[in-house]
DNA sequence: TTCGTATTTAAGAATTATTATTATTTAGAG
DNA sequence: CTCTAAATAATAATAATTCTTAAATACGAA
């Protein structure tokens, strides 16, 4: 993975993209998350390490990202815009309890959705994109 | 299909809800978009039939029928929420050229899905619901 | 390495979608 | 028809995001 500062800076420079320090770090915090964090959570991330950041670069700075396709967005019915480091096509799970949001990988799922699509299309219409989101919950691992 | 006035009316009367004319007309326009609108589109649309209607009661009345299952909300990357007067499943296209949402049949593909996961599952993880959202152009048709 | 310049940043003001407040109006039970 | 709880219009408030601008910085050229 591409996660080292310099392997982010030669990722910007091949970009085209100047590398800056508040950059490097929100991208560095971005990768690092579980979840899809919202501009805030990133923010909030970053504070011990790069105090002086400001909240309109961290969403600039985000918004660069998914210009140049290291990020993109993911969206709830409620509040706020969540950023993923992942570009292609996956399913997300949406946690009502957690209300966090989190990948999962499931190929034959994917694949199964793609031969269908790709075979019956969609009569007047271009796709693009696939999106599945699955909502429910975690279940909790209750212990002994 | 339940849109006259009187079947709307009824509707409410057996949720217990209030039936109120911005609360008839609100939903009434609602059901008449072939898209997915927005409040403000739905507030929009009124105008000439309704004026007063203030914007704040759409929101509170699009909110209201979202409460009894009678629309749901949907999400774009960008910009607000739209509101969907269906509430059973079913998979969305989002063009990203006129960046209008329209519903799209496809029960093949839904079934193909949830006997899939029906099978598989998700371990660790309740599923309560799949949204199917494909992203794209509606093409345009070229008259001769 | 130093310089020059275009780009980026921090700070905070502005904007936009949505929600809350409140005085007034209204639906619908009795 | 009256009464009362609930709904509405008007508008203020809020929260996420974007814009503005002066100061700081990256990085190509010398």
């Amino acid at each position: 993975m591409n996660t080292t500062l310099a392997d982010i800076k030669d990722n910007f420079k091949e970009l085209g993209i100047k590398s800056t320090l508040p950059r490097v770090v929100i991208y560095q915090a971005l990768m690092k998350f579980t979840h899809h964090p919202s501009a805030e959570e990133i923010h909030i991330g970053i504070q011990k390490k790069y105090p002086g950041v400001s909240l309109a670069t961290v969403y600039k700075t985000l918004d660069l990202l998914v210009q140049n396709n290291l990020a993109s967005k993911v969206v709830t019915d409620e509040d706020k815009v969540r950023y993923d480091p992942r570009t292609d096509q996956h399913i997300h799970l949406y946690c009502k309890k957690t209300n966090k949001i989190v990948d999962h990988e499931d190929a034959g799922l994917e694949k199964l959705i793609a031969d269908y699509l790709n075979l019956k299309g969609i009569p007047g219409f271009d796709i693009h994109q696939i999106q599945v989101n699955i909502k429910g919950e975690l279940k909790t691992i209750i212990k002994k």
